[in-house]
DNA sequence: CCTACATTTCGGCAATTAACGAAATGAAAG
DNA sequence: CTTTCATTTCGTTAATTGCCGAAATGTAGG
């Protein structure tokens, strides 16, 4: 598959842009993002998987957590498109995208995991 | 759906793309289409309806034919934001773009078309 | 009117995808 | 070396998607 259609693809998701725009605030762990989304910790490792394929993030350890970050020095000229579209203030408007700012800016992974 | 994400659905499949580089030539009918990516027209007229509920092209009948065109006078500021990524000389380089291109200034839909 | 014919819509099939819970992994701490 | 625990991988299921051929649509020309 072409790369950039392999990113549309990582796009076409709204959780997926969901937790780009999170990335944006800060690094998270799996379970922050969880906590966010609402979904089963298996669910968010998979779309993580898809995104950093895609070459949008990249994740490293830290102690017990794997935190995950924007890949924003990716040299590849699709990602860094993709990138300024994201950030683009006109674009991904929609309330969804501030709670969850709000959120990460909340959670606290000691308090979430060890679920 | 989020418009937004409904765009990226929109660009995350290769003919769809493809016909949208196609477009960027000329205006193109279905048959013509249908001959360069060698699907079944109603494949072909598939596609196209996503494309036109994205907003990225629109139709207008021509005697026989519907010819369909890039949309880009839509001022949504995301349809924008793709068309430039569309455009973008660094991106979607691939052969088959360029192909396609050729066959677009080649086929004559009076010899393609009443299959 | 009626016919011709480009296109769209419909119904169905195979492949892909998003989701889950359970089991496996692996690294840090005791 | 064993336990703990965040994360990943696996197996399954339901929903979506891409594709096709056949039938329906609608319009232009006779």
């Amino acid at each position: 598959m072409p790369d950039e259609i392999r990113l549309f693809k990582a796009l076409a998701d709204a959780n997926r842009v969901r937790i780009l725009k999170m990335l944006q605030v800060r690094p998270l762990c799996v379970c922050e993002i969880r906590e966010i989304l609402d979904l089963a910790v298996s669910t968010v490792s998979q779309h993580l998987s898809i995104l950093r394929d895609a070459g949008l993030i990249y994740d490293s350890k830290e102690s017990k957590w794997v935190n995950y970050y924007l890949n924003r020095e990716n040299p590849d000229a699709a990602v860094q498109a993709l990138f300024s579209l994201l950030w683009n203030p006109d674009l991904f408007d929609d309330g969804i995208y501030r709670r969850d700012a709000e959120r990460v800016h909340r959670v606290d992974r000691n308090q979430l995991c060890h679920v």
